[in-house]
DNA sequence: CGCGGGTTTGATGATGCTCAAGCCCGGTGG
DNA sequence: CCACCGGGCTTGAGCATCATCAAACCCGCG
């Protein structure tokens, strides 16, 4: 059922079958289509997600109207606006299924209650926060170093199959260049 | 002795005087000069660094061999290098004081320790990281949406004493831009 | 078959970098 | 106390990277 939140919870901390039985109740399963919404703009963020298949992305209206995508998430991955979460207060983002995806969800205050009656999910949140903080620190970097060239190869090179799966113009979006620019990109990039 | 960090604790979570007691235990206390390093490059990361009083900053070499700093740190604030911490591996970055600076240091493995001691700290653990994921993330909304002038602009706005406090080569570079640009750009708003 | 969203192409131009030089100012030694 | 560093900040000219805009193209879908 929630396979594979399972058994990465399993990479962290030991878990015991029958608090799988106390994780489910608090867990809603979301069978999402492709292009179909669960944060807008505006609202506050309801739950945490993980992608149990499919893919999803978290995006913004610059000031010229256009969307900018900040984030993807893939199988396996958390996602949500911590900021909006965090402090109960409106999101600035979208968060949008890509594809259609099934996605678990863990809502703000039930999140709470599960932590109070398992209390050993507190430390497996803590390092799944820290890796995700350390990927962030890592790209954080390599906007420093490299020029948005270097930036599209270094992606290609480390997802290969990623760069398949997404449109062009929220990778273009996501890489901080714009589709015209990526197209010529590729172009010397076959 | 330790104000700063006990008061930050209790900020989040509920903390017995009596907890005070075993968390000294696992504490090392740095009294640190300007310039002075508790990272470099190559090394494994030893700790989790808290600030009491000054000011620190992460950075690294790029492919020019100038400095590049990712990020400052202030007081109440944690700063570690996540990636090389968490996966004991050596780091890219040096981690130094640019101020005279008390700082807090809970090596990586006493930190394991400690937590199995105060489990209450892995509650207080996972909501800071969470906040530096917010942090992150807000961090990155603003490189995507505003031109650098505008990052300096907001930052001066957001942070007025700290521009006073470091070396604009070191802003500069934080901010993503060359000390010639930030020149220029200061020269236009006064 | 035609429509429309996504991608490509090419011309033009702005943003922000590089390089070289000069300047300012605080620290150090004579 | 003064002279002389030397690191950091500033100035300006020239240039690379990358964005903008408009148009054409491509292709899946109704």
């Amino acid at each position: 059922m929630y396979s594979k939140l399972i058994s990465h919870i399993r990479n962290y901390i030991h878990f015991e079958d029958s608090d799988i039985e106390i994780l489910s109740q608090y867990i809603t399963l979301l069978d999402l289509k492709s292009k179909q919404f669960v944060l807008e703009e505006g609202q506050v963020c309801k739950a945490y997600y993980f992608i149990e298949t499919g893919c999803m992305r978290m995006f913004f209206h610059n000031d010229k109207g256009t969307e900018q995508t900040i984030q993807f998430a893939l199988e396996s991955w958390w996602m949500t606006d911590y900021m909006s979460l965090s402090n109960q207060k409106p999101s600035d983002y979208y968060i949008q299924a890509i594809e259609n995806s099934r996605v678990l969800a863990i809502g703000f205050h039930d999140f709470q209650k599960m932590i109070l009656e398992l209390p050993s999910l507190e430390r497996y949140f803590r390092l799944v926060t820290e890796r995700a903080l350390a990927a962030s620190q890592f790209r954080m970097k390599l906007l420093y170093e490299l020029s948005k060239e270097e930036i599209y190869k270094h992606f290609k090179t480390s997802f290969p199959e990623f760069v398949q799966r997404v449109p062009q113009y929220m990778l273009a979006s996501f890489l901080g260049l714009t589709p015209e620019y990526l197209s010529e990109i590729r172009k010397k990039n076959p």
